[in-house]
DNA sequence: TACCATTAGTTAGCGTTGCTAACTAATATC
DNA sequence: GATATTAGTTAGCAACGCTAACTAATGGTA
């Protein structure tokens, strides 16, 4: 076997990738509907759920422009499911926390597209499982998710938990 | 160590993949202004280099409405990259072709936002590449996807893939 | 033939989410 | 103190999703 994969071969890997992504997708996605809440918010709180964070790094979380996340945080501010705080040590810094109503609202309309894909993962395998979560690991290392704090892992390491 | 994983564990690698698939998508489509054609004109034209198809044919294999792909396809003829003809059985029918520069456009589109992940996945071990390729094996098993024996290639043969 | 239901597509209008350009305000640097 | 940089906002545009309401063509049936 080769140490290192042939450039059509990961080529093809990249194509592969990008169609399981997609197609993993709409398959969570048929439950939207019933979703309360929007994509995007749903996405930006999940991102709060680890505690506060100022506009620019929800921006950069959600590979986002920072006027797109600046109006996104001023309408979930205006519906009651994210604050807007002054820094005190920053003038220009605007942290934004969810309020617990937005947390609440996460769960709820969060749930079932996760649990779609929960559903999916559970016909599987402890060992397809593993290899599900190190190839999760990899993906989000490759975007740049980078030290994020958080999450108890399994093995009780740290592991960045991003929307 | 447990045998299976215990379903909030599942959960919450449930979780992470739907992120990374998100966040994926997000790095790859950043391409797409490059080409000249939006993202949902290039699913549109990939649907159609199998062949015309009516405008509600179109709307349904894209899982969307109508009027969307009405829409759609208007702006698809005003740019070129497809041409509504009207149906001689039926005069309420409008068959929808991608021109050769939308077929092209498809093929250049495609090109960049593979190539966008190839450059992630081209930073990896050999050993993730064979991870990530382990992982893509079991997510198309779990969404019942077909072997995929047709997936795209650089050399611009079919590519069935949408979106 | 006349009428009515159905089907295919379009138009109008709204909401969300992405962007860039240009701005204000605060902080940092020289 | 003047200037540069950084954080965020505002304004305005475009792409796309939707529903409601419309036109036009077709099909069925009395």
């Amino acid at each position: 076997m080769n140490a290192r994969a042939t450039e059509g071969q990961t080529w093809r890997l990249a194509d592969r990738l990008h169609s399981a992504a997609i197609h993993l997708l709409r398959r969570a996605r048929r439950t939207d509907p019933l979703t309360g809440v929007s994509a995007a918010q749903l996405s930006a709180l999940s991102v709060l759920m680890s505690g506060p964070k100022t506009l620019g790094e929800l921006a950069t979380a959600e590979q986002v422009r920072a006027p797109t996340m600046s109006r996104l945080v001023s309408e979930m501010q205006r519906v009651g499911v994210a604050r807007k705080v002054a820094d005190r040590r920053d003038g220009r810094v605007v942290r934004v926390d969810g309020t617990p109503k937005g947390l609440r609202a996460l769960r709820r309309g969060r749930v079932m597209r996760i649990d779609a894909i929960e559903r999916l993962i559970a016909t599987r395998s402890a060992a397809d499982t593993r290899a599900l979560d190190r190839a999760v690991d990899l993906i989000e290392e490759m975007l740049g998710a980078r030290a994020a704090p958080w999450t108890a892992r399994r093995d009780g390491k740290k592991s960045p938990v991003r929307r």
